[in-house]
DNA sequence: TTATTTAATTTAACAGTGTTAAGTTATTTT
DNA sequence: AAAATAACTTAACACTGTTAAATTAAATAA
């Protein structure tokens, strides 16, 4: 009945096809939207295929989550790596988280909004997302090493940073509704608004 | 087959209990895991009835979220009206938002983390929320007009510091498995960077 | 090559969901 | 008491995630 016109011709690959499909379907048409068997159709195969290869569908949202987080973990690292001063590079990371949301509205509902009351009675735990909120951490550390803090307290500042930059992200993604002033004006606020508020 | 012994004598009032109950599930099993059936058992009606008060599941949501948003808006406009200092009252209603949400997790997840993209197309806006947030910019015009900041956009800032507070907020919230520092800490800390960051 | 085992995939079904149209009971009005 | 209106329920539709069992395809062994 389904499409069998597969277009993998490597049925290795199938997982991450299933992976693909679903994360533009979640992006598009969002995480509740979306049925397992309107993603199975998708790719040609039955509904419980997909059970082969993911647990349900909080697992699906998961893998997807952590490919997201890497890429996200992968750009803060990259501006970490330049030779800049070290609250630059903090402002630069910091606006770099903001605008992968911003850019990505659906993979950061999924992975900073939605997921974890979704599905977290697995007790869920993303690697991916760790070293992310692990760079900006480092970074922050430099900025004390360099004495260009007024507080000394790393975690207490970079978990401070990180709710103001998910914040932003976060209302602009969700009240979309709302008349927000101008989004790069509210978002270069909020970065020198936090700067200004831990810089000695 | 439901229960037949109502606990409610006056009828006009079953709009009101639905409410009552469909809240208090929400708040306890979570938004999806509520079915109208289940809500129907509880106040021991069949599940069509609700259709009679509420359009759909996600007007119930709406109605919910209204009052919600009504009880944070009492509690931070009866702040407002002490006699302190404008900067203060500014950080007491910031506090006021913060601890709102954190002690109603299940409220403040239905009213500001989920709702607005489960059920936009009616165009959902809340009259309460306005009136809420209309609060936290008058006080920051009136700590402009005192002259305590160092910058005079009284929209700019009043958003900037909206979105600080529901970062702290949501991320405490959502992301309960994170190893957060101690959690006054981290409100106070948020408070206080975003303050040191608008004052003059 | 054929027989057997293993892997991949599907069919059918369960128990649940939001929602609607039509039917029924109860209450109010004439 | 009869008619009209309101309150409420029954039955059904078209979905949902998920599982157990059956089937088909591929790989291995005789």
């Amino acid at each position: 009945m389904a499409n069998r016109n597969r277009l993998i011709a490597d049925k290795e690959n199938l997982r991450q096809e299933i992976l693909d499909v679903a994360r533009e379907m979640f992006v598009v048409e969002g995480f509740a939207n979306v049925s397992m068997r309107k993603i199975a159709e998708k790719i040609g195969y039955s509904p419980t295929t997909i059970y082969l290869y993911f647990k349900d569908k909080a697992d699906l949202l998961h893998q997807i989550c952590e490919e997201s987080f890497a890429q996200l973990a992968r750009n803060v690292l990259s501006i970490q790596q330049l030779s800049a001063n070290s609250l630059e590079k903090l402002r630069m990371g910091m606006r770099e988280y903001i605008n992968f949301g911003l850019k990505h509205p659906s993979h950061y509902e999924i992975v900073f909004i939605l997921p974890i009351q979704i599905s977290f009675e697995g007790g869920y735990e993303s690697s991916q997302g760790k070293i992310a909120f692990q760079t900006l951490r480092s970074n922050v550390s430099q900025c004390v090493d360099d004495k260009l803090l007024k507080n000394n307290d790393v975690e207490l500042i970079s978990q401070t940073l990180w709710a103001g930059i998910h914040g932003v992200t976060s209302l602009l993604i969700t009240h979309c509704g709302f008349p927000f002033v101008e989004r790069e004006k509210l978002v270069e606020s909020v970065i020198e608004t936090l700067i200004s508020g831990i810089k000695a």
